[in-house]
DNA sequence: ACCTAATGCCGTACAATGTACGGAGACAGC
DNA sequence: GCTGTCTCCGTACATTGTACGGCATTAGGT
């Protein structure tokens, strides 16, 4: 993994500009600027929104900004910079968890909820994910009022922390898996119909008993997006469930 | 999400690649192929892991086998096909289940163990996982095995479908999560020493108290590794007791 | 034994992308 | 008014995937 060298001057100015709204910003010379931050990324985010994070390329934001490629670059070093900034803005407008008088089982499974619906409307965000999360003011603040909904389980810190990220965990891929179901459900049965004779020829019910039967494998590019939607709702329960589990465990033992 | 169009030629290509060694082939006029898709395939591999998925492009993987860049579309028609294929040849590689009388819990447990493994040290194959998974003999293979696992549980086909992809969306992304905190490990101290003084002057305790005591956010950067540790394990606890919770439950109440 | 057509290998070329470099003009503070 | 800095941008280059077509090779039909 050939990574390139850590640059200090960068890693603030990355931060600088997560958190340019809350900085005094220097007066500075030089005529004013046409274009800010915030319309970069606003328009950044609509493209990878309809079109993907692929789509999001320097030239295309410039354009729909109004502007030429170059001038972005006197707004935001790189392009993964801006990518780090879309995913903080995009997170920063994610709904507050509901807090009204929810028990805490409600409260845990709307989070999921709520991080599932976010990831599959906005896909690109999953992508992005690759990277380690920007420290802004919209990752901290959406780990800060999470942490208060799982913090209400009275767990250790350690795991707390464990057990929000198990949630965020499962809710991000959920979202994934159901976005690619959905996109696979499309041309599902034309690609069937293309490599069926080829699969069936060599796809030995013998060596494949369950494959078969259950099916996602086989069966999935009718049925994905069902399956899809099943298997979320089974996983949150899971994971909802065991955590509560824990809690009151770890309650009694005491 | 501007796609392009299915194409029914292409899919039946890419199904008979990854089913080669299943399938006979046909004997063919022209010279004696130098390279074969194995080794395609093997040296991609091998770039992937040493250097990431990113570093698998056309003329590196044909300087790596010896050939010049365009002599690899002889044999494989696209990065994207030749990334499925890679994905292929690593799962079917991947051990199978432990299935020496270990108890259910025992099996679920070493399942996830052996895929957070897998993942941990092939690193690209989560990065590759945007994609629809490739219907090879790899894939199929390893869902075929670690079905039967999960089948123990004697949950309905639809619940037992579900159970699976829950355990492995929880390793895969666990893994990433590992993956990411080493590699934030490496200059950790030195990113901190970097925007401490920006971050320090705008992240008021008052608005972000949780964030700072149990904090992977502010802290991660120091003690990612081990958290990202005790994440996994208490993941891996949580999802294979809720499993198993799931299914006594199911067999009580029939 | 020859011809035909398919096949493997590859040189050239092009489009898309990120971005380094440097210039021209605008504007704040001395 | 001078100076230094900032915005906007034209040009240019490296890297990538891959389309196109040429050349040599070889299996199968005659």
């Amino acid at each position: 993994m050939t990574e390139t060298e850590f640059d200090p001057v960068a890693a603030r100015r990355t931060i600088t500009l997560l958190w340019r709204k809350h900085l005094v910003e220097a007066v500075k010379p030089g005529p004013k600027a046409r274009i800010s931050v915030d319309d970069l990324v606003a328009k950044a985010i609509l493209r990878a929104d309809r079109e993907g994070l692929p789509a999001v390329t320097i030239r295309g934001v410039a354009a729909d900004v109004g502007v030429r490629p170059m001038t972005v670059y006197s707004h935001v070093p790189d392009r993964e910079t801006l990518v780090a900034l879309m995913v903080d803005a995009s997170l920063a407008q994610m709904p507050a968890p509901a807090s009204g008088g929810l028990g805490v089982e409600a409260a845990l499974t709307a989070l999921v909820d709520d991080n599932h619906h976010w990831y599959v409307a906005h896909p690109w965000l999953a992508d992005a994910h690759t990277e380690r999360p920007p420290m802004g003011p919209g990752v901290i603040g959406k780990y800060e009022r999470e942490l208060a909904v799982v913090a209400r389980l009275g767990l250790s810190d350690l795991d707390t922390d464990a057990a929000l990220s198990f949630l965020l965990n499962f809710a991000r891929a959920a979202a994934a898996d159901t976005v690619r179901s959905r996109a696979d459900a499309v041309d599902g049965g034309r690609w069937w119909e293309a490599v069926g004779p080829v699969l069936s020829e060599v796809l030995d019910p013998v060596d494949y008993p369950l494959s078969g039967r259950i099916g996602t494998a086989a069966g999935s590019a009718m049925s994905g997006a069902y399956n899809a939607r099943h298997a979320y709702e089974f996983g949150r329960e899971r994971t909802v469930t065991a955590i509560i589990a824990l809690s009151e465990s770890g309650r009694a033992g005491r």
